[in-house]
DNA sequence: ATTCTTGTACCGACCGGTCAGTCTAGGAGT
DNA sequence: ACTCCTAGACTGACCGGTCGGTACAAGAAT
Protein backbone atom coordinates (compact mmCIF):
# COMPACT_ATOMS: atom_id res chain seq x y z
CA UNK A 1 0.00 0.00 0.00
CA UNK A 2 3.03 2.87 0.53
CA UNK A 3 4.61 3.96 -2.65
CA UNK A 4 7.46 2.54 -4.19
CA UNK A 5 10.29 3.37 -2.28
CA UNK A 6 8.73 5.62 -0.17
CA UNK A 7 11.07 7.85 1.96
CA UNK A 8 14.30 5.55 2.16
CA UNK A 9 15.64 8.45 -0.75
CA UNK A 10 18.99 9.13 -0.28
CA UNK A 11 19.01 11.38 -3.13
CA UNK A 12 18.57 15.33 -3.60
CA UNK A 13 15.32 16.89 -5.08
CA UNK A 14 16.86 17.24 -8.18
CA UNK A 15 17.97 14.18 -9.05
CA UNK A 16 13.96 12.86 -8.19
CA UNK A 17 12.98 14.97 -10.45
CA UNK A 18 15.89 14.55 -13.57
CA UNK A 19 14.54 10.40 -12.43
CA UNK A 20 11.19 11.09 -13.49
CA UNK A 21 11.68 12.79 -16.30
CA UNK A 22 13.43 9.75 -17.46
CA UNK A 23 11.42 7.50 -16.55
CA UNK A 24 8.57 8.81 -18.08
CA UNK A 25 10.85 9.94 -21.46
CA UNK A 26 11.42 6.03 -21.69
CA UNK A 27 8.02 5.03 -21.07
CA UNK A 28 7.16 6.62 -24.16
CA UNK A 29 9.85 4.99 -25.80
CA UNK A 30 8.88 1.36 -24.60
CA UNK A 31 5.44 2.40 -25.48
CA UNK A 32 6.43 2.87 -29.23
CA UNK A 33 8.52 0.03 -30.04
CA UNK A 34 8.65 -2.13 -26.91
CA UNK A 35 10.73 -3.04 -24.46
CA UNK A 36 13.62 -5.53 -25.74
CA UNK A 37 13.63 -3.24 -28.83
CA UNK A 38 14.57 -0.46 -27.65
CA UNK A 39 18.45 -0.42 -26.56
CA UNK A 40 20.39 1.67 -24.52
CA UNK A 41 21.60 3.89 -27.20
CA UNK A 42 18.02 5.00 -27.82
CA UNK A 43 17.34 5.42 -24.29
CA UNK A 44 20.37 7.84 -23.80
CA UNK A 45 19.44 9.73 -27.28
CA UNK A 46 15.87 10.38 -26.27
CA UNK A 47 17.28 11.50 -22.68
CA UNK A 48 20.07 13.28 -24.06
CA UNK A 49 22.58 11.58 -21.72
CA UNK A 50 25.32 9.28 -21.88
CA UNK A 51 25.17 5.58 -20.94
CA UNK A 52 27.16 6.66 -17.85
CA UNK A 53 24.71 9.34 -17.13
CA UNK A 54 21.76 7.34 -17.37
CA UNK A 55 22.81 4.34 -15.43
CA UNK A 56 23.82 6.93 -12.72
CA UNK A 57 20.10 7.54 -12.41
CA UNK A 58 18.32 3.87 -13.19
CA UNK A 59 20.49 1.31 -12.10
CA UNK A 60 19.78 -0.93 -14.99
CA UNK A 61 17.61 -1.53 -17.86
CA UNK A 62 15.07 -3.69 -15.78
CA UNK A 63 15.06 -0.86 -13.00
CA UNK A 64 13.97 1.40 -15.37
CA UNK A 65 10.84 -0.76 -16.27
CA UNK A 66 10.07 -1.67 -12.70
CA UNK A 67 10.13 2.62 -12.05
CA UNK A 68 7.56 2.73 -15.26
CA UNK A 69 5.82 -0.20 -13.22
CA UNK A 70 5.60 1.01 -10.31
CA UNK A 71 4.59 4.70 -11.51
CA UNK A 72 1.16 3.85 -12.62
CA UNK A 73 0.51 1.04 -8.97
CA UNK A 74 1.24 3.82 -7.23
CA UNK A 75 -1.59 5.92 -8.85
CA UNK A 76 -3.86 2.73 -9.43
CA UNK A 77 -3.57 2.19 -5.80
CA UNK A 78 -4.04 5.69 -4.67
CA UNK A 79 -7.33 5.92 -6.82
CA UNK A 80 -8.41 2.59 -5.33
CA UNK A 81 -7.72 3.83 -1.40
CA UNK A 82 -9.55 7.05 -2.25
CA UNK A 83 -12.36 5.08 -3.08
CA UNK A 84 -12.26 3.08 -0.08
CA UNK A 85 -12.34 6.82 1.88
CA UNK A 86 -15.14 7.98 0.31
CA UNK A 87 -17.54 4.78 1.17
CA UNK A 88 -20.90 5.02 -0.65
CA UNK A 89 -23.01 2.09 -1.58
CA UNK A 90 -21.13 -1.08 -3.87
CA UNK A 91 -22.58 0.84 -7.00
CA UNK A 92 -21.51 3.93 -6.26
CA UNK A 93 -17.96 2.43 -5.60
CA UNK A 94 -18.16 0.48 -8.48
CA UNK A 95 -18.70 3.64 -10.33
CA UNK A 96 -16.02 5.36 -8.39
CA UNK A 97 -13.45 2.87 -9.00
CA UNK A 98 -13.84 2.88 -12.69
CA UNK A 99 -13.49 6.66 -12.95
CA UNK A 100 -10.13 6.49 -11.02
CA UNK A 101 -8.80 4.08 -13.35
CA UNK A 102 -9.89 4.99 -16.48
CA UNK A 103 -8.15 8.42 -15.81
CA UNK A 104 -5.06 6.51 -14.81
CA UNK A 105 -4.87 5.33 -18.42
CA UNK A 106 -6.05 8.13 -20.03
CA UNK A 107 -2.82 10.08 -18.09
CA UNK A 108 -0.49 7.52 -18.14
CA UNK A 109 -1.00 5.70 -21.48
CA UNK A 110 2.71 5.19 -22.34
CA UNK A 111 3.29 3.70 -18.82
CA UNK A 112 -0.01 1.60 -18.85
CA UNK A 113 1.19 0.03 -22.43
CA UNK A 114 4.52 -1.00 -21.00
CA UNK A 115 3.02 -2.23 -17.99
CA UNK A 116 0.14 -4.63 -19.94
CA UNK A 117 2.69 -5.48 -22.88
CA UNK A 118 5.89 -5.85 -20.61
CA UNK A 119 5.37 -7.38 -16.98
CA UNK A 120 6.41 -10.60 -17.99
CA UNK A 121 10.05 -8.97 -18.44
CA UNK A 122 10.37 -7.94 -14.55
CA UNK A 123 12.03 -10.51 -12.66
CA UNK A 124 12.98 -12.22 -9.38
CA UNK A 125 12.03 -9.90 -6.60
CA UNK A 126 10.71 -7.10 -8.72
CA UNK A 127 8.19 -9.70 -10.18
CA UNK A 128 7.00 -10.67 -7.06
CA UNK A 129 6.28 -7.42 -5.79
CA UNK A 130 4.57 -6.15 -9.17
CA UNK A 131 2.43 -9.05 -8.57
CA UNK A 132 1.50 -8.06 -5.11
CA UNK A 133 0.32 -5.22 -5.70
CA UNK A 134 -1.57 -5.78 -8.86
CA UNK A 135 -3.37 -8.63 -6.94
CA UNK A 136 -4.21 -6.39 -3.91
CA UNK A 137 -6.11 -3.81 -7.16
CA UNK A 138 -7.58 -6.98 -8.08
CA UNK A 139 -8.86 -7.61 -4.92
CA UNK A 140 -10.28 -3.66 -4.14
CA UNK A 141 -13.00 -4.86 -7.59
CA UNK A 142 -13.73 -8.36 -5.81
CA UNK A 143 -14.61 -6.60 -2.70
CA UNK A 144 -16.93 -4.01 -4.06
CA UNK A 145 -18.35 -6.50 -6.36
CA UNK A 146 -19.10 -9.52 -3.23
CA UNK A 147 -20.07 -6.49 -0.57
CA UNK A 148 -22.75 -5.44 -3.40
CA UNK A 149 -23.80 -9.10 -3.22
CA UNK A 150 -24.21 -9.30 0.44
CA UNK A 151 -25.80 -6.51 0.51
CA UNK A 152 -28.55 -7.61 -2.09
CA UNK A 153 -27.64 -4.48 -4.56
CA UNK A 154 -26.34 -6.91 -7.08
CA UNK A 155 -27.33 -10.27 -7.75
CA UNK A 156 -25.99 -13.46 -6.89
CA UNK A 157 -23.02 -13.79 -9.43
CA UNK A 158 -18.95 -15.02 -9.25
CA UNK A 159 -17.23 -12.59 -7.76
CA UNK A 160 -13.90 -13.16 -9.14
CA UNK A 161 -15.18 -13.96 -12.70
CA UNK A 162 -17.24 -10.93 -12.67
CA UNK A 163 -14.22 -8.56 -11.16
CA UNK A 164 -12.36 -10.34 -14.71
CA UNK A 165 -14.97 -9.21 -16.39
CA UNK A 166 -14.68 -5.39 -14.89
CA UNK A 167 -11.25 -5.32 -15.32
CA UNK A 168 -11.35 -6.27 -19.14
CA UNK A 169 -13.32 -3.97 -20.25
CA UNK A 170 -11.83 -1.00 -18.31
CA UNK A 171 -7.93 -1.50 -18.76
CA UNK A 172 -8.29 -2.76 -22.31
CA UNK A 173 -9.08 0.83 -22.80
CA UNK A 174 -5.30 1.62 -23.22
CA UNK A 175 -5.23 0.62 -26.48
CA UNK A 176 -7.25 3.87 -27.73
CA UNK A 177 -7.86 6.08 -24.81
CA UNK A 178 -5.63 8.47 -25.12
CA UNK A 179 -5.08 12.29 -24.05
CA UNK A 180 -6.13 14.55 -26.36
CA UNK A 181 -8.47 12.57 -28.19
CA UNK A 182 -12.16 12.63 -28.46
CA UNK A 183 -12.88 11.09 -25.46
CA UNK A 184 -12.12 12.51 -21.96
CA UNK A 185 -11.72 9.59 -19.26
CA UNK A 186 -15.35 10.41 -17.92
CA UNK A 187 -16.99 9.89 -21.27
CA UNK A 188 -15.82 6.53 -20.78
CA UNK A 189 -16.49 5.90 -17.54
CA UNK A 190 -19.87 6.82 -17.31
CA UNK A 191 -21.35 4.91 -20.52
CA UNK A 192 -19.06 1.81 -18.88
CA UNK A 193 -20.97 2.04 -15.72
CA UNK A 194 -23.86 2.05 -17.01
CA UNK A 195 -23.77 -1.31 -19.18
CA UNK A 196 -22.19 -2.70 -16.17
CA UNK A 197 -24.14 -1.36 -13.33
CA UNK A 198 -27.34 -2.85 -14.84
CA UNK A 199 -25.63 -6.26 -16.19
CA UNK A 200 -25.03 -7.17 -12.69
CA UNK A 201 -28.33 -5.26 -10.53
CA UNK A 202 -30.79 -7.44 -8.94
CA UNK A 203 -34.04 -7.76 -11.36
CA UNK A 204 -35.82 -6.54 -8.50
CA UNK A 205 -33.74 -4.24 -7.16
CA UNK B 1 -12.03 -12.77 -45.38
CA UNK B 2 -9.97 -15.44 -47.22
CA UNK B 3 -7.43 -17.29 -45.14
CA UNK B 4 -4.06 -15.94 -44.63
CA UNK B 5 -2.31 -17.45 -47.59
CA UNK B 6 -4.86 -19.59 -48.81
CA UNK B 7 -4.37 -21.86 -52.30
CA UNK B 8 -1.62 -19.97 -52.96
CA UNK B 9 0.57 -22.80 -51.37
CA UNK B 10 3.13 -24.56 -53.70
CA UNK B 11 4.45 -26.73 -50.84
CA UNK B 12 3.30 -30.47 -49.58
CA UNK B 13 1.00 -31.45 -46.86
CA UNK B 14 3.90 -32.55 -45.18
CA UNK B 15 6.00 -29.45 -45.24
CA UNK B 16 2.55 -27.86 -44.21
CA UNK B 17 1.79 -30.02 -41.29
CA UNK B 18 5.28 -29.50 -40.05
CA UNK B 19 4.96 -25.75 -40.47
CA UNK B 20 2.17 -25.46 -38.65
CA UNK B 21 3.70 -27.94 -35.77
CA UNK B 22 6.48 -24.92 -35.98
CA UNK B 23 4.23 -21.96 -35.65
CA UNK B 24 2.64 -23.55 -32.59
CA UNK B 25 5.50 -24.74 -30.73
CA UNK B 26 6.91 -21.76 -30.84
CA UNK B 27 3.95 -19.79 -29.61
CA UNK B 28 4.53 -21.13 -26.61
CA UNK B 29 7.98 -19.85 -26.29
CA UNK B 30 6.77 -16.41 -27.43
CA UNK B 31 3.98 -16.23 -25.43
CA UNK B 32 6.45 -17.42 -21.96
CA UNK B 33 9.32 -15.61 -22.90
CA UNK B 34 8.24 -12.35 -25.04
CA UNK B 35 8.98 -12.15 -29.02
CA UNK B 36 11.77 -10.14 -28.58
CA UNK B 37 13.50 -12.24 -25.72
CA UNK B 38 13.15 -15.60 -27.34
CA UNK B 39 16.47 -16.52 -29.85
CA UNK B 40 16.93 -18.22 -32.64
CA UNK B 41 18.46 -20.90 -31.43
CA UNK B 42 15.74 -21.22 -28.45
CA UNK B 43 13.40 -21.93 -31.20
CA UNK B 44 15.66 -24.67 -33.18
CA UNK B 45 16.20 -26.04 -29.83
CA UNK B 46 12.29 -26.43 -29.36
CA UNK B 47 11.55 -27.68 -32.62
CA UNK B 48 14.26 -29.93 -32.68
CA UNK B 49 15.59 -28.01 -35.85
CA UNK B 50 18.81 -26.41 -37.14
CA UNK B 51 19.07 -22.79 -38.36
CA UNK B 52 18.88 -24.02 -41.67
CA UNK B 53 15.63 -26.22 -41.39
CA UNK B 54 13.87 -23.68 -39.32
CA UNK B 55 14.73 -20.94 -41.92
CA UNK B 56 13.38 -23.27 -44.48
CA UNK B 57 9.80 -23.43 -43.22
CA UNK B 58 9.55 -19.94 -41.55
CA UNK B 59 11.66 -17.65 -44.21
CA UNK B 60 12.02 -15.14 -40.84
CA UNK B 61 11.56 -14.34 -37.20
CA UNK B 62 9.01 -11.76 -37.95
CA UNK B 63 7.46 -14.11 -40.62
CA UNK B 64 7.04 -16.69 -37.81
CA UNK B 65 5.08 -13.93 -35.94
CA UNK B 66 2.80 -13.57 -38.84
CA UNK B 67 1.93 -16.99 -38.93
CA UNK B 68 1.06 -16.77 -35.42
CA UNK B 69 -1.46 -14.13 -35.78
CA UNK B 70 -2.47 -15.27 -38.95
CA UNK B 71 -3.85 -18.62 -37.00
CA UNK B 72 -5.51 -16.78 -34.37
CA UNK B 73 -7.01 -14.33 -36.90
CA UNK B 74 -8.48 -17.05 -39.15
CA UNK B 75 -10.03 -18.90 -36.40
CA UNK B 76 -11.06 -15.63 -35.13
CA UNK B 77 -12.73 -14.54 -38.60
CA UNK B 78 -14.35 -18.38 -39.40
CA UNK B 79 -16.21 -17.83 -35.75
CA UNK B 80 -17.67 -14.38 -36.75
CA UNK B 81 -18.60 -15.62 -40.61
CA UNK B 82 -20.21 -18.80 -38.60
CA UNK B 83 -22.61 -15.70 -36.69
CA UNK B 84 -23.58 -14.18 -39.78
CA UNK B 85 -24.58 -17.66 -41.55
CA UNK B 86 -26.49 -18.55 -38.24
CA UNK B 87 -27.99 -14.90 -38.09
CA UNK B 88 -30.96 -14.96 -35.37
CA UNK B 89 -31.69 -11.96 -33.50
CA UNK B 90 -29.09 -9.19 -32.40
CA UNK B 91 -29.05 -10.59 -28.61
CA UNK B 92 -28.50 -14.16 -29.87
CA UNK B 93 -25.64 -12.88 -32.29
CA UNK B 94 -23.82 -11.36 -29.56
CA UNK B 95 -23.84 -14.07 -27.41
CA UNK B 96 -22.69 -16.67 -30.32
CA UNK B 97 -19.96 -13.93 -30.86
CA UNK B 98 -18.71 -14.44 -27.38
CA UNK B 99 -19.14 -17.94 -27.29
CA UNK B 100 -17.05 -18.28 -30.79
CA UNK B 101 -14.51 -16.14 -29.34
CA UNK B 102 -13.58 -16.92 -25.98
CA UNK B 103 -13.67 -20.73 -27.31
CA UNK B 104 -10.49 -19.58 -29.98
CA UNK B 105 -9.20 -17.69 -26.80
CA UNK B 106 -9.15 -21.42 -24.61
CA UNK B 107 -7.85 -23.58 -27.69
CA UNK B 108 -5.24 -21.20 -28.44
CA UNK B 109 -3.81 -19.80 -25.25
CA UNK B 110 -0.72 -19.06 -26.28
CA UNK B 111 -0.85 -17.66 -30.02
CA UNK B 112 -3.66 -15.46 -28.40
CA UNK B 113 -0.78 -14.03 -25.96
CA UNK B 114 1.62 -13.80 -28.61
CA UNK B 115 -0.93 -11.49 -30.71
CA UNK B 116 -1.79 -9.70 -28.00
CA UNK B 117 1.23 -8.67 -26.56
CA UNK B 118 3.62 -8.60 -30.14
CA UNK B 119 1.23 -7.01 -32.46
CA UNK B 120 3.53 -3.78 -32.53
CA UNK B 121 6.68 -5.96 -33.57
CA UNK B 122 4.87 -6.41 -37.21
CA UNK B 123 6.01 -3.99 -39.50
CA UNK B 124 5.38 -3.06 -43.20
CA UNK B 125 3.12 -5.04 -45.10
CA UNK B 126 2.26 -7.76 -42.51
CA UNK B 127 1.13 -5.63 -39.93
CA UNK B 128 -1.29 -3.49 -42.37
CA UNK B 129 -2.50 -6.88 -43.61
CA UNK B 130 -3.08 -7.24 -39.57
CA UNK B 131 -4.62 -4.46 -38.78
CA UNK B 132 -7.05 -4.45 -41.78
CA UNK B 133 -8.01 -8.07 -40.56
CA UNK B 134 -8.36 -6.68 -36.91
CA UNK B 135 -10.43 -4.17 -37.65
CA UNK B 136 -12.42 -6.47 -39.99
CA UNK B 137 -13.77 -8.41 -37.07
CA UNK B 138 -14.20 -5.21 -35.10
CA UNK B 139 -16.96 -4.00 -37.53
CA UNK B 140 -18.68 -7.53 -37.00
CA UNK B 141 -19.06 -6.92 -33.50
CA UNK B 142 -20.04 -2.91 -34.11
CA UNK B 143 -22.24 -4.19 -36.99
CA UNK B 144 -24.31 -6.63 -34.25
CA UNK B 145 -24.56 -3.83 -31.63
CA UNK B 146 -26.06 -1.15 -34.97
CA UNK B 147 -28.54 -3.50 -35.75
CA UNK B 148 -29.95 -4.11 -32.32
CA UNK B 149 -30.36 -0.13 -31.50
CA UNK B 150 -31.98 -0.12 -34.77
CA UNK B 151 -34.34 -2.99 -33.82
CA UNK B 152 -34.83 -1.45 -30.63
CA UNK B 153 -33.84 -4.60 -29.11
CA UNK B 154 -30.77 -2.53 -27.50
CA UNK B 155 -31.23 0.95 -25.65
CA UNK B 156 -29.52 3.95 -27.80
CA UNK B 157 -25.89 3.33 -27.42
CA UNK B 158 -22.48 4.31 -29.08
CA UNK B 159 -21.79 0.97 -31.32
CA UNK B 160 -18.05 1.55 -31.26
CA UNK B 161 -17.73 2.61 -27.50
CA UNK B 162 -19.86 -0.25 -26.59
CA UNK B 163 -17.98 -2.72 -29.16
CA UNK B 164 -14.83 -1.99 -27.21
CA UNK B 165 -16.45 -2.72 -24.05
CA UNK B 166 -17.29 -6.29 -25.09
CA UNK B 167 -14.09 -6.16 -26.96
CA UNK B 168 -12.09 -5.44 -23.47
CA UNK B 169 -14.11 -8.06 -21.68
CA UNK B 170 -13.99 -10.87 -23.75
CA UNK B 171 -10.32 -10.51 -24.83
CA UNK B 172 -8.77 -9.91 -21.59
CA UNK B 173 -9.38 -13.08 -20.23
CA UNK B 174 -6.24 -14.64 -22.37
CA UNK B 175 -4.56 -13.98 -19.32
CA UNK B 176 -6.70 -16.50 -17.00
CA UNK B 177 -9.00 -18.46 -19.70
CA UNK B 178 -6.48 -22.13 -20.29
CA UNK B 179 -7.02 -25.08 -21.10
CA UNK B 180 -7.44 -27.43 -18.51
CA UNK B 181 -8.34 -25.30 -15.91
CA UNK B 182 -11.54 -25.04 -13.82
CA UNK B 183 -13.23 -22.87 -16.43
CA UNK B 184 -14.25 -23.50 -19.56
CA UNK B 185 -15.32 -21.06 -22.36
CA UNK B 186 -18.66 -21.96 -22.10
CA UNK B 187 -18.78 -21.54 -18.31
CA UNK B 188 -17.18 -18.15 -18.71
CA UNK B 189 -19.06 -16.75 -21.88
CA UNK B 190 -22.86 -17.28 -20.83
CA UNK B 191 -21.87 -15.03 -17.52
CA UNK B 192 -20.16 -12.73 -19.57
CA UNK B 193 -23.27 -12.69 -22.15
CA UNK B 194 -25.58 -12.67 -19.14
CA UNK B 195 -23.81 -9.02 -17.74
CA UNK B 196 -23.37 -7.24 -21.25
CA UNK B 197 -26.97 -8.27 -22.50
CA UNK B 198 -28.96 -6.99 -19.30
CA UNK B 199 -26.34 -3.82 -19.46
CA UNK B 200 -27.07 -2.82 -22.71
CA UNK B 201 -30.87 -4.41 -23.35
CA UNK B 202 -33.79 -1.60 -23.34
CA UNK B 203 -35.57 -1.02 -20.33
CA UNK B 204 -39.00 -1.95 -21.55
CA UNK B 205 -37.79 -4.48 -23.66
C1' DA C 1 41.60 35.32 -1.67
C1' DT C 2 43.25 31.06 -2.93
C1' DT C 3 44.11 26.51 -2.84
C1' DC C 4 42.49 21.84 -1.67
C1' DT C 5 38.84 18.38 -0.94
C1' DT C 6 34.86 16.08 -1.82
C1' DG C 7 30.96 14.45 -4.25
C1' DT C 8 27.75 14.56 -8.03
C1' DA C 9 26.79 14.61 -12.85
C1' DC C 10 28.31 13.03 -16.79
C1' DC C 11 30.84 11.02 -21.10
C1' DG C 12 31.89 7.55 -24.50
C1' DA C 13 35.25 3.80 -25.52
C1' DC C 14 35.02 -0.62 -24.51
C1' DC C 15 33.73 -5.51 -22.74
C1' DG C 16 32.02 -10.28 -23.50
C1' DG C 17 28.21 -12.12 -25.33
C1' DT C 18 24.11 -12.74 -28.26
C1' DC C 19 21.41 -11.44 -32.04
C1' DA C 20 19.02 -12.58 -36.71
C1' DG C 21 20.28 -14.36 -40.65
C1' DT C 22 23.56 -16.70 -44.47
C1' DC C 23 26.19 -20.20 -46.52
C1' DT C 24 28.37 -24.40 -47.56
C1' DA C 25 28.29 -29.05 -47.66
C1' DG C 26 26.11 -33.12 -47.62
C1' DG C 27 22.37 -36.75 -46.28
C1' DA C 28 17.79 -38.86 -47.54
C1' DG C 29 14.30 -40.08 -50.67
C1' DT C 30 12.91 -40.81 -55.30
C1' DA D 1 21.17 -37.86 -60.59
C1' DC D 2 18.21 -34.75 -58.88
C1' DT D 3 15.36 -32.43 -55.51
C1' DC D 4 14.26 -31.65 -50.89
C1' DC D 5 15.71 -31.03 -46.53
C1' DT D 6 18.99 -30.33 -42.87
C1' DA D 7 23.09 -29.06 -39.72
C1' DG D 8 25.90 -25.84 -37.74
C1' DA D 9 29.95 -22.84 -38.54
C1' DC D 10 30.02 -18.32 -39.50
C1' DT D 11 29.16 -13.07 -40.10
C1' DG D 12 28.69 -8.41 -38.79
C1' DA D 13 25.82 -5.78 -36.11
C1' DC D 14 24.25 -4.77 -31.86
C1' DC D 15 23.18 -5.92 -27.03
C1' DG D 16 23.24 -4.46 -21.85
C1' DG D 17 26.46 -3.03 -18.84
C1' DT D 18 31.20 -1.36 -16.97
C1' DC D 19 34.94 1.58 -16.34
C1' DG D 20 38.40 5.18 -16.28
C1' DG D 21 38.20 9.58 -16.26
C1' DT D 22 36.53 14.72 -16.81
C1' DA D 23 33.82 18.97 -15.44
C1' DC D 24 32.09 21.54 -12.10
C1' DA D 25 30.07 23.39 -7.81
C1' DA D 26 30.31 23.93 -2.85
C1' DG D 27 32.77 24.01 1.27
C1' DA D 28 36.85 23.88 4.15
C1' DA D 29 41.38 25.24 5.21
C1' DT D 30 44.91 28.29 4.83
Amino acid sequence: MPRADASTSTRSPKWEARRDAIVDTSARLFAASGYHATGLNELCDANDLGKGALYHYIGSKEGLLAAIHDRVMDEVLLGAERVVEAGGTPSARLAMLGEELLDVIHRYPDHVWVFLHEFPALTGERAANFRERRREYERHVEEVLRAGVDSGEFRDLDPWLTARAWLGMHNYTYLWLKPGQRLSARDVAEPFAQVFMDGIRRPGG
